[in-house]
DNA sequence: CGCATCAAATTGATATACTAGTATTCGCGG
DNA sequence: CCGCGAATACTAGTATATCAATTTGATGCG
């Protein structure tokens, strides 16, 4: 294996638009969305079994993209691979989830003491504009929209910090916070507490307090911890 | 798609050693861990070109395991996959690394501050082993094994705090930086400030104060930052 | 001499076939 | 009736073959 140092004209260099355009749309791709939201939404509820074969079948394409996408989501820990036994959408691992809130409060008390330190007047729109949209969601009860408002609305401040990879890795964490708060989030008032909440963040931010800011994140974050103990009763196939 | 909640029986509900029972060593794990070790010790310098035929090849395997790792490689940043094109040891993103470093301080420190909270005198000595192996490294000027005991003393402070998935996602984080930083280690007594950075941060830790502890981890984090200004013109090829 | 276009080769993406490991089940013996 | 073991059936892992798309180099025309 020699080094070969060559340089790729076309494609490379680019640095910025990279995932635009090494990766265009694969089937393996669209699998994996559709996997992906289909157990965070509990449509495929932990403990359930997959089997790479009928996935296939299903979407009427061959085993290798599924396959592909069933390895993203289990390096993502949302399904779990035996070997030469059986594929099954993980339970969630309670353990876990006191460390993920330790690491959104560490990652996104970072990233929003820098929005406050950066925030211009249209980043502060930006976020008044979620903000009103949640409300709104809030009072329709519609929790499925309110969701991606909320995931919004952090992905939102981390773009304003200047920190894209940041939220990256906070998706990832927040999966499995998330599916257990899907189960408990019919909490009535929550979503309306979850507004004002970000509301206190936004302010802030407008202020450029970045202190204060950093103190709204992680009260937010420490109130939207699930109730695990609960849940475990509840539902006790869906945890371990 | 029914949901089909059963248990399979055996290799379930362990959770603790997940990783240890599901996932024997597969050939696709092992031609990961190869390429991925050879990326990161510049064996395989930025911008090498890689090709599944050839690698199937060398590794007497079918193009299928390749493809798993050079996936799996690609999603950590360390391959950039050009479809129907090529595929290419990635250049180390130069953007990318102030970010990383933000990530590694606010996560280290946070671990750090927990680890000088619940340290137990055996834990103490755990990091005084590392930092003694360390100090005999530096003396040998081996900066590969130097580097493994680098890792394992950041590691062993995760493990101290209970912050294991902490140390996962840090790994990922750290490789770009890490990339970077193996070329310019060679810096003479750059070991030596290692090692006593190490030290001080041990002993914050054993003192039980977390605040020294994040101090010294912060001040540790930011004398490693590589510097890239000077490694672009040493090395144009390596980074974009 | 330069630019554009076309064709051939290269490589990734997908489909299909085969192998090997695992868990369950069924049967036999205690 | 229970426990143990071997055989069977099923799953993921691997290999091979085919397809499609992009790039690049060469050729011809301006």
């Amino acid at each position: 294996m020699q080094a070969a140092v060559v340089s790729i004209p076309a494609a490379i260099g680019s640095g910025a638009e990279r995932s635009a355009k090494l990766r265009r749309a694969t089937t393996a791709d669209a699998i994996f969305e559709r996997l992906y939201s289909d157990i965070l939404a509990l449509r495929m509820p932990p403990g359930m079994v997959l089997q790479e074969k009928k996935i296939a079948e299903e979407f009427n394409v061959s085993r290798t993209p599924v396959r592909e996408a069933l390895l993203r989501l289990s390096e993502g820990g949302l399904v779990d691979i035996y070997p030469q036994s059986g594929t099954v959408v993980s339970r969630v691992p309670v353990a876990a989830i006191p460390e993920a809130v330790v690491v959104r409060k560490s990652l996104e008390g970072t990233t929003v003491e820098r929005a406050a330190e950066v925030a211009t007047p249209a980043d502060i729109a930006r976020l008044d504009t979620v903000i009103s949209r949640q409300r709104s969601l809030a009072a329709l009860n519609d929790t499925s929209a309110f969701h991606e408002e909320d995931e919004a609305f952090h992905e939102a401040i981390a773009g304003i910090a200047g920190y894209p990879g940041i939220w990256g890795i906070l998706k990832t964490v927040k999966v499995q916070i998330d599916r257990a708060r899907r189960l408990t989030l019919p909490v009535l008032g929550r979503m309306d507490n979850v507004v004002y909440e970000h509301g206190l963040i936004r302010d802030a931010i407008a202020a450029h307090d970045a202190a204060a800011a950093r103190a709204a994140m992680l009260h937010h974050l420490s109130a939207v911890i699930p109730d695990v103990a609960e849940l475990r009763v509840r539902y006790p196939d869906y945890f371990c």
